[in-house]
DNA sequence: CCGACTTTGTGCAAACGTTCACAAGGGCGT
DNA sequence: ACGCCCTTGTGAACGTTTGCACAAAGTCGG
């Protein structure tokens, strides 16, 4: 299974490794243009990512020779490529699902708006929520997706919802014609294939975080394995062992 | 540059990329404790955590051999280990630094709480906010990151600020001793080596999205690579070019 | 016009991660 | 006690990602 995808203006494919770093570039590019520099060497634009200047140039030649050797890339040709290679030229009509404080974070982050995203619209299925305005967004009734999707030609959802009803709310965008989701809910999205899901866990990162900082603490303890209370067999052997599937 | 950590049980060491995974896998177990499942397999597992069979098994191997063969995993015993090994055992007080909406929605977050995480302090800079109750806390001065980090040992700091502000806040966290950062503001940090920052970047999801979004769609449009107005080089050849670093 | 200097773009090798396929090992029925 | 069946744990092959080191290619001063 190859990752590589194949680019629009018929260069080979580009790496994922690489994709995932592009927005950081696009970002640092801004920040320069913002300064009023012209052009950006490896070296600079690459201490600003904060990753390998070999790296950097790697994943730049993939899209293309757009740099100048001896010099460096114009930044706003290269905020260009990379936009187009990311496809952010384009409109991107997100619906946001779950206006609850993290959907409420979403509607008013400011870089959501401001590189080709728009709030198509903020959805909840609590009546005392839907109604009120947020963000210069009148809250819809969760009934809505599928004639948001279908009206705004919708294809990123962004599930904002408590894990209880992602799944549900992640069946409706899938069934409306949504291809693309952002899901925000602590648990694992069941989607047919074609459909791409990404996950942002807040609980996950500060697992990751809380295991490297154990590993610093704890420099020796070597307990010899002991900890557990008692045989792990017979601990609790009743209970149906019934073989369900996934757990809900 | 190895990736390895060693491990506090004395064993070898164990893979980032498995380590990514655990919180995911002990999610699902939890899930599957919940459901009073005693044992589950390999495969069981691996689906339910949206992962290969396989490449669960490589993991949990790192851990040890906490499986039974023909049998499968013992649900309880595995939370357990899992968690030990991710430092879940212990307690972890976490400073949230930023009440804005996203500051709220982690002091909200229930799994914050209920795996070993708790919200040492909710701080803001923004007067009007200082002093109101969210999640139980009384939102602190931005004042008191010192006197919180060094009176409750916080290891451990969430920076949910505007960008202009995150790179202050990260500084004096680091000054005061924390080592482990969680950042949600939309800028690269600059920390000193020794200091562990993860960062959680909503635009950079949606932008990842949209990519693939594109490729989906753009199944052949093959523009001939136009689309730049004129010559990058004489663009805005104007502006001054001093080689400044990293702009603010 | 030329030579020194700078910076890009990339071949290559090593590190890392994933997946297959299967031997090793344990439970369970008889 | 024994053999069948199931599932783990892992060796080996393969694909991906990283980083070094350097040739290629451009600028700039004289």
């Amino acid at each position: 299974m190859s990752r590589r995808t194949v680019s629009a203006n018929g260069s080979q494919g580009i790496p994922e490794a690489t994709i995932a770093r592009l927005p950081v570039y696009l970002r640092v590019l801004y920040a320069f243009a913002e300064q009023d520099v012209a052009t950006v060497s490896s070296d600079e634009l690459a201490a600003a990512a904060g990753v390998n200047s070999a790296k950097l140039r790697k994943d730049l030649s993939h899209l293309g020779s757009y740099g100048t050797r001896g010099v460096g890339y114009d930044v706003d040709y290269l905020v260009y490529q990379v936009s187009r290679e990311l496809g952010l030229t384009q409109d991107w009509p997100v619906l946001i699902v779950g206006a609850g404080n993290l959907g409420r974070a979403l509607a008013n982050y400011g870089g959501f708006a401001s590189r080709g995203f728009r709030v198509a619209a903020l959805l909840d299925s609590d009546p005392d929520v839907v109604g009120t305005e947020i963000a210069g967004h009148a809250v819809g009734s969760a009934d809505q997706i599928e004639s948001v999707v279908a009206r705004q030609g919708v294809s990123i959802g962004v599930i904002a919802t408590p894990a209880g009803s992602a799944q549900d709310v992640c069946d409706r965008l899938v069934a409306a014609g949504v291809t693309s989701i952002l899901n925000f809910a602590p648990m694992v999205l069941n989607v047919p294939s074609g459909v791409d899901v990404r996950k942002v866990d807040l609980s996950i990162e500060l697992q990751i975080l809380a295991f490297h900082a154990q590993r610093r603490s704890v420099v020796r303890v070597d307990t010899g394995d002991r900890g557990w209370p008692d045989d792990p067999a017979t601990l609790h052997a009743t209970s149906d062992v019934a073989g369900r599937g996934v757990p809900a």
